[in-house]
DNA sequence: GCCGTTTTCGGCCCGACTGTTTTCAGTCG
């Protein structure tokens, strides 16, 4: 049984934890630390670089120590330095630093003291009211301590989609940015690198006196509870439970503070770093000659001012996540990202002849409103019988609708298409004489998730080797916060999608987002086409397209690397699979 | 444990806020 890369990750942040509790130097827990999120992150499987001898160490953080231990982790299931933790302290301390305010001194501590090693002994202990007799501990420690396990075992808190995120910050900004002395507003965090869930919202703004807009943001009627309130920031936790951090900075230090709380830490500490190398101290009040304090800073009044002073361009938040753009931005090989601007067309769309909306017409014309050139109207197959899918004949005179509607629509030229579903052998839901008078196809799954990773990846292998495939739908199937992915070989489909011409979709909706970031990375690298839709069900659906772009940019896409950039000549020979 | 435009040794990002304390350690981002 292979071992997942989440797996390794897991056993890596196991090991971080347990020797932070032992004091052990806090550079080596860091060094496990990144070698958990680097490789939790990857969309390639370790194990199988480890079986093709692939030299790990080519990772960012992943040194000769680490390559050998991963190495080993693979080939045996064993992480002998892990054991060796764990025979001296019990690993379960580790799952007491998930409660918040509980770092790993204080969980060293209470086990030393009261001997406190599970979630269960910690809460009859708080109940008990032992906590606060510890050195460093109080009652409102030990208060925060009990809330936080209601909180754990409740789930936790979730992260935000970004859509979701987005509705809160909008109305939070406008609100704030009326406050006294506010000359810019911006949220930065996750929620501006457009990462698909945030875990709270960073509000920056720039002010010479911080008072007024302070006092707003923690007086606004959502507010649930004031967690913490400073004059530079503050942060509260609204009603809907999200938390929101607001900062306050001046104008000189503003793209310096915009940098830092822009994140993500993992790449601000690789910028700084830099700074350190080159004599400078980096903070987000602005770039300063190392060793000094305070004094006007040499740079900070915008992000492009830091990223100078460190040598390298300026970096899209969207890369900013240290998989390699500071290297890439040295090299002067930063990805020209794609834009909202840049797309020509749609390619999955819905209308009310199944579970859509709007009809053919409404739907153009939205589409030609938007400045496309061309839709694909894709409607579902008739395996989704309880979004009425369409059946040949349904399908043959929407073809003939189509037809009508492209002889009178100036502008916008509708493409005959499908959403088919990818039935559990691998065959399509509608015959290969019905796919071919069509312009295009997405072929998606809708059925039958769990099968395991091989028979899932062949099923869709084999759909592949219809030659009317085009376009894979959802390809993970995963809904944010909802649904597991499909367990698949990601790397496998992508090649698969290489071998056969055949395009991979970028899905807009925003509990999808699917492909994911490490995924379109992943098939940039290998060379497959995207494309990036919005699967409206509806016609303000089609304003979705920005999200399915976001995530694009997160996996370094170019406009060159997506059909939908392309006019239509230029899609149509795109499509073609030869 | 990683890493190299002073370095293969000796560094390793930096500051705000809280709670428990009388000056700061711990946690967080």
């Amino acid at each position: 049984m292979p071992v997942h890369n989440h797996e390794i990750a897991e056993r890596f942040t196991r090991l971080a934890n347990l020797l932070e509790i032992e004091g052990e130097n806090p550079y080596r827990v860091r060094a496990y630390r990144n070698a958990a999120r680097t490789l939790g992150g990857l969309s390639v499987s370790i194990a199988d670089m480890v079986a093709e001898g692939e030299d790990l160490t080519r990772y960012p953080g992943i040194g000769k120590d680490l390559a050998g231990r991963i190495r080993t982790l693979v080939e045996t299931g064993e992480l002998p330095v892990l054991t060796e933790v764990e025979r001296r302290v019990p690993t379960e301390l580790s799952d007491l630093m998930a409660i918040e305010g509980l770092g790993p001194k204080g969980v060293r501590s209470l086990y030393k003291k009261l001997s406190i090693d599970s979630l269960e002994d910690l809460e009859e202990a708080a109940r008990a009211g032992r906590i606060h007799q510890v050195e460093r501990f109080g009652e409102k420690t030990e208060q925060s301590i009990l809330k936080e396990i209601n909180k754990l075992r409740s789930g936790g808190r979730q992260r935000t989609r970004l859509v979701d995120a987005e509705e809160v910050a909008r109305p939070l900004v406008e609100y704030l940015a009326a406050a006294e002395g506010v000359e810019a507003i911006e949220v930065a965090g996750s929620f501006r690198r457009r990462k698909e869930t945030v875990g709270d919202l960073d509000i920056l703004v720039s002010c010479e006196d911080s008072g007024p807009v302070m006092e707003r943001f923690v007086s606004h009627e959502d507010v649930a509870e004031v967690v913490s309130q400073g004059t530079t920031r503050s942060t509260v936790r609204l009603s809907s439970d999200l938390h929101v951090d607001l900062r306050a900075v001046s104008a000189k230090s503003y793209g310096a503070a915009l940098h830092y709380f822009t994140g993500s830490q993992a790449h601000n500490i690789a910028v700084r770093q830099r700074g350190v190398e080159r004599g400078y101290k980096i903070n987000e009040y602005g770039v300063f000659p190392s060793g000094e304090s305070g004094g006007k800073p040499m740079a900070g009044a915008t992000e492009e001012e830091v990223y100078d002073c460190v040598g390298l361009p300026w970096i899209a938040p969207e890369l900013r996540e240290d998989r390699g753009e500071i290297q890439a931005a040295e090299e002067g090989r930063l990805p020209e990202l794609v834009t909202v601007e840049d797309m020509r067309g749609d390619l999955h769309a819905h209308t009310d002849a199944t579970d859509g909306g709007e009809g053919l017409r409404a739907m153009a014309e939205a589409a030609a409103d938007r400045g496309y050139e061309y839709l694909a109207i894709t409607d579902h197959s008739k395996r989704v019988s309880m979004a009425h899918g369409l059946d040949a004949d349904r399908l043959r005179a929407q073809g003939a609708e189509i037809d009508r509607l492209n002889e009178e629509l100036e502008g916008i030229t509708l493409l005959k298409g499908i959403e088919v579903d990818i039935l559990e052998d691998g065959s399509l839901d509608l015959p290969d004489d019905v796919l071919a008078g069509l312009d295009m196809t997405v072929c998606s799954i809708h059925y039958q998730f769990n099968l395991p990773r091989d028979r899932q990846t062949e099923r869709i292998i084999r759909a592949m080797d219809n030659p009317h495939f085009r376009i894979l739908g959802h390809p993970s199937g995963r809904t944010i916060n909802e649904r597991e992915a499909l367990d698949l070989d990601m790397e496998r489909l992508v090649e698969a999608a290489v071998e056969r011409n055949c395009i991979l979709e970028v899905n807009g909706q925003p509990g999808r987002l699917d492909l994911r970031d490490t995924d379109c990375m992943l098939a940039r690298e290998r060379g497959a086409k995207l494309a990036l839709s919005t699967d409206a069900h509806n016609v303000p659906n089609l304003g979705l397209m920005r999200f399915a772009v976001d995530q694009a940019r997160r996996g370094w896409v170019e406009a060159g690397d997506v059909i939908n950039t392309r006019d239509l000549q230029g899609l149509k020979r795109a499509l073609e699979r030869a």
